[in-house]
DNA sequence: GAGTGGTCTAGACCACCCC
DNA sequence: GGGTGGTCTAGACCACTCG
């Protein structure tokens, strides 16, 4: 490792990072498994251990790696937690976050329409599997949701049997598919129930409804998922920190 | 600065940390003024200035200060860029950012109601002041707004001209009044436009709206304002990164 | 050139986990 | 007891700002 002149100048950590992140993406730490000491990347890349943690404590902070005291450093992996802190946001009136159940309506590969292409970064034509499914709080209907993933990183997907599409998808995604989603951005919008909405959500047509359009990322910044919910906010909200 | 035993332990950055979180409280340092030195705090407080910097480091990641290479390390204080990427995320279709123009129907100081005591942290009877506004992008109307601050907090705002009360509220917060807004949170709903909503946002009785609730917090996690934002969102959406 | 924060290093010790 | 990450220190050098 040697230090890069002054012009584009990159901290030593940071290009640390950037061949950890690749040797992550690359798999060859998969999900789970321990990453080497501090003290043996520290010798291999010929760095101090501080700068090590540095880059390692950044991945960390992005949910890339865990790190224990005492028991070392592991490459991240999906949880029913992790599902429920970082990526879902609807808590219920007695403000406990709770993960919803998820009945699959439907699930089939079809040819990708414009809006799906755009958003999943695809080909026009390409193949994208399209997930219908309604999620419980409570035992009752309070999310209608329609997502879509590249049929490519989801082969056979579309043939399973609905009963056997779990309701943590991400986790699913991840532990079946070598997928795994760290990153989300989401945009949020007040929309009127359609009449499937309505009969799915047990609401009259033309209830206001918590619209979330979300664009899942993958560690390489690649979009893996689309998915557009339908929050019945009667008795939910939508949590926020702004920090 | 002595290391505590290990009952209850907390790292010296963290102890470091609350007593300068303490006397910035305590505005011995202005918003926008100068900390001394990372060696003169080190030394004051007899620890090394890697301890320091872990202190103001994480101090920094909260927006209590702004460090800045060669110049030395500032009291934080709010502006208009602040104001847009922390605490204002609607967002244009051509996904710019953008603050919104204020246009100021009310204020005034009146006893606050039930939900206010709760939201403010306010005994029973005390007074708030309302402002009620209606916030303009591209020119049309897209946010009909209610915030209450406790009176005490803000004497005198309620007989300022309409005309005075600016736009970008918590600049004005601190600038006129030291409070200084660091933290909030937000719950959101869809809900229908009320009448007043119809005719403050040109828009159909009933039509969706995206309601926010916000609770803003100074340093000392204090509840300093809440107020409700309905916003029509047909031309604009509210984003949230997930990470 | 003097002073500031930012990076990098090396070494010590602490807290934690597991054998 | 041995290994891991977490904290703390001390000192060197780099990048940036300002007079």
């Amino acid at each position: 490792m040697t230090k890069t002149a002054s012009p584009s100048y990159q901290p030593l950590y940071t290009q640390i990072k950037t061949l950890l992140v690749n040797r992550l993406a690359s798999n060859e730490w998969p999900p789970g498994s321990a990453l080497p000491s501090e003290m043996a990347l520290a010798a291999a890349y010929d760095v101090s251990q501080g700068t090590v943690r540095k880059a390692l404590t950044a991945m960390e902070k992005e949910h890339l790696v865990e790190r224990r005291q005492g028991r070392g450093t592991f490459a991240a992996r999906h949880s029913q937690q992790r599902s429920l802190f970082q990526f879902f946001h609807l808590i219920g009136q007695n403000d406990e976050r709770q993960l919803p159940d998820s009945r699959v309506i439907s699930c089939a590969s079809v040819k990708a329409t414009a809006t799906e292409c755009v958003a999943l970064d695809l080909e026009q034509g390409a193949a994208v599997t399209r997930i219908k499914r309604v999620r419980e709080l409570d035992g009752r209907p309070v999310i209608s949701e329609l997502l879509s993933v590249p049929t490519a990183l989801f082969p056979g997907l579309e043939r399973r049997p609905i009963e056997q599409v779990p309701n943590t998808l991400y986790e699913f995604f991840q532990a079946e598919y070598g997928v795994m989603v760290v990153h989300a951005s989401e945009r949020l919008r007040a929309v009127s129930a359609s009449a499937i909405d309505a009969e799915l959500l047990h609401v009259d047509i033309g209830t206001p409804l918590l619209a979330i359009d979300r664009r899942a990322l993958n560690i390489e910044n690649r979009p893996v998922e689309w998915r557009m919910s339908h929050c019945h906010t009667a008795d939910h909200y939508y949590f926020n920190e702004l920090d």
